[in-house]
DNA sequence: ACACTTTGTAAAGTACACTTTACACATGAT
DNA sequence: ATCATGTGTAAAGTGTACTTTACAAAGTGT
């Protein structure tokens, strides 16, 4: 699933550790999901989602692999 | 995370493993979901959400237990 | 040149989101 | 009474979403 969290996070200007201690989880996992290695919870997406002010469908892109 | 699947369940008067089938997850993993057992994953929330023809936020309530 | 911040990555471990098979129970139809 | 359908649950297994610790590399400031 595709996202563009870099770009979100780039508008409010916060670093990939500072994200990641907002929305309680560990640096290396902002990373990973930055980067494509795995999905988020859907826990962990409310987060984020809450975090940037938006939904969750603004911050993650299902369809692409449907494969 | 609480949901009101079992109502959305029944205005499309769908079985669980109908709708398990139409998300193309097992039947058992509906009813864990219903039943609060644990949370999807925001893959399988994408899914139900497009099935149901809402928001995964329609769907799902976060917020109840943030401690 | 040195320190500091940010990002990428790796390894080993834990917890959970799934699977399959299987059985019990309730309801409704024949 | 039997059969089919829908739901709840259990056990054992797999994959992945996380963790912590740790190191390498690039960029920026002094």
């Amino acid at each position: 699933m595709e996202n563009d969290l870099k770009v979100w996070r780039a508008k409010r200007d916060v670093t990939q550790g500072e994200l990641a201690d907002e929305v309680g989880v560990s640096r290396q996992t902002i990373n990973a999901i930055e980067r494509g290695r795995y999905d988020p919870s859907l826990e962990l997406a409310f987060e984020l989602a809450a975090f940037f002010d938006c939904r969750i469908e603004d911050l993650f892109d299902y369809e692409a692999e449907n494969e």
